[in-house]
DNA sequence: TATGACTTGTCAAATTTAGGACAATATAGG
DNA sequence: CCTATATTGTCCTAAATTTGACAAGTCATA
């Protein structure tokens, strides 16, 4: 499930338009279509603000749209698994 | 462990100055020194050269260098750790 | 075939950031 | 002290990335 996918399901179960959001956002319907198909990324503020638009939850939308981050960053990377795992381990030292 | 700490033990177990392997790195002393202490990201070619260098494990240094990236992208975000957990699994899923 | 919804491709502007140079400062050994 | 090593701070700019606008396309359906 990567980020655009969700924003679609909500989208479409809500039966709105891209075009809906698309303004709401201050893009134009390119750029959001874009964006649900994953080709381009979301920023931050657009993030919350489609967790508000959408009522979705914000804390999920934003562990979705971090981890496609991640992913992005790391997909060429034949470590990419490995190095995963040592950063969450590092992070959750961090966290004690 | 971060990979500039790494850096440093490898230097340092084989008695090198950083001086000398700034050189190699046609860097100055300065910016490897930054980058043995963190405040400054290796380049992914930098990584190769230390790795062959050093005699280290490349597969290793690249593992340790990616996980610094990643943690620098998320570590801001309250959501890290679940996000790095959802990541984890797109991976794992695409290795199949 | 006309319309609305969405997609695709390309371009340029704008922003960011990486990466390095250099000067000054600290630190430790001789 | 001197000297060599390493650190710190500031500035610069080349390059990469991001972001958005637009034109033109597809597709479904009325």
């Amino acid at each position: 499930m990567h980020f655009g996918e969700r924003i679609r399901e909500l989208r479409e179960s809500q039966g709105l338009l891209q075009r809906q959001l698309a303004a709401s956002l201050e893009i134009d319907t390119p750029m959001f279509s874009k964006i649900e198909r994953g080709e381009r990324k979301a920023k931050r503020e657009q993030v919350e603000l489609l967790a508000s638009l959408l009522h979705a939850n914000l804390s999920d939308l934003l562990r979705i749209w971090l981890a496609d981050q991640i992913i992005d960053l790391v997909k060429d990377e034949p470590q990419a698994s490995e190095a995963l795992k040592t950063a969450l381990k590092e992070i959750k030292k961090d966290e004690h």
